[in-house]
DNA sequence: CGACGTATGTACGATATCGCACAAAGGCAC
DNA sequence: GTGCCTTTGTGCGATATCGTACATACGTCG
């Protein structure tokens, strides 16, 4: 792909005031993504902050016997590594890339010394992580209530919002070791999609060809988690160039 | 009960520099926390914080069918209505009383005032709502994968780390709201735990009468969450004149 | 083109939880 | 103490997901 990259592709930084990211761009480092890549390790010390354009990273907290959940999904709209400047320097959860692609880094220290100024930068990382919280409860009430196929939909389409894109490159193993359930049950669940006609796919590849009708499937747990990322971060509503819960149909 | 409250019986509170504790008290409104009572509305406008002293207050989504589910729960270790200083205002969730008591309140605009002063107040502020996000990470990965019994034994450590107490006034009934499933499923478990002599209940009353056992029972989540908290916050170690993990055995 | 590794499809019994229905018992009010 | 309401106990069949095993299909690489 012959893409030019820019750091406001993150729409965190783009919606920095532009003193302050004229004062941090210098020190944004471009680095590739590659999937599976571990940026945090559970309990590890944070030497970056990344700010992902197009790739997606997941948050998960793996137990003791290997099984995993993820907690919340980061993708251009936000930051990794809130709890450096939340102050706990570490967290128990991983973080993995789970969409190929590249993203910025800053140095953590860096970060820091920005969001201790205490104006804009402060707020506007505070919003973000409020929004995070909103996707994490969301998640664990998802968890609780909702169909392995319903929790796909929701999946899809936080990760669709979070690329530009019809399309993810994702095995339905992988979707399953981020949803904490089996592979087979995505499997059938993602079979059910695609005779549905809202989705395509094969060894990989998933493209959604009829996100009205996805939207529709989806349960609550997904239009909660976008209005909270929209109404907390709205100097820059999501990227959602094709449809949208929230649009009202012309 | 003939007991004297002071401000000062909320680990946050408590946690607090001279300066801005005493700035704070003459503020501070001792105020009842009926059970059942609702804090906030999911959306509504934050007239006060709380700081529950004697009383536990659950966060929890209420979905549109009516079905509900625990995101986190505060007590004594805590402060209810952190989106407030995060800049959302508001959240999604409802903060409803599960275990009655006392508490104070504070004014939403003095506590901002304090936060946006930027010193001890924000870090302590922001240490324990990182705390709370991984209550709510955990939450979502407990309800996951693991079994209701290990949940229950999950719900009544962290209550009880919130009290200082053996016992508990809850119906399996409210319980089961919690937890976000059937009552019937709660009366098993607890029949399990029962049997097996790690607790004794009757009509809305739970004794635990083997916390070390307890503690086996229980998931790793527990544990995960208990030492985030002491760890953000160990200027004030959570209550725990009894048994704990933490501890060695002698 | 063929082989091999990975991804996906399918089947089947085991298990946990659900949804519902109703029985039993505890405790409070009169 | 008696009666009544709430809480807890129990017993189903229905359902979703699990765990395991194996079959098929895709696509890349030699």
């Amino acid at each position: 792909m012959l893409t030019t990259h820019t750091a406001k592709q993150n729409h965190l930084l783009a919606a920095l005031p532009a003193a302050e990211f004229d004062r941090l761009v210098p020190h944004l480092e471009l680095v590739p993504m590659p999937l599976g890549e571990a940026l945090y390790e559970s309990g590890g010390r944070l030497q970056h902050v990344y700010f992902p354009t197009t790739s997606i990273v997941s948050l998960l907290y793996v137990m003791e016997d290997g099984a995993s959940a993820e907690i919340a999904v980061v993708g251009n709209e936000g930051i990794l590594g809130i709890s450096l400047f939340m102050g706990g320097e570490t967290t128990p959860s991983r973080a993995v890339v789970q969409s190929a692609g590249v993203g910025y880094r800053l140095k953590s220290q860096l970060l820091k010394q920005e969001f201790n100024r205490g104006g804009e930068v402060m707020r506007l990382l505070l919003r973000y992580t409020q929004a995070l919280i909103t996707q994490m409860a969301q998640t664990a009430v998802c968890n609780r209530h909702h169909s392995v196929e319903q929790q796909l939909c929701r999946w899809l389409l936080l990760s669709l919002d979070r690329l530009s894109t019809h399309e993810l490159t994702m095995t339905q193993e992988l979707i399953a070791n981020m949803l904490g359930v089996r592979r087979e049950g995505v499997t059938e669940a993602a079979g059910n999609l695609q005779r549905a006609g809202l989705i395509r796919y094969r060894r990989g590849q998933i493209k959604v060809l009829d996100r009205p009708r996805l939207e529709q499937a989806v349960c609550e747990c997904y239009a909660v988690v976008k209005k909270e990322f929209d109404r907390l971060l709205s100097e820059f509503p999501m990227a959602d160039p094709l449809h949208s819960i929230a649009q009202s149909r012309t």
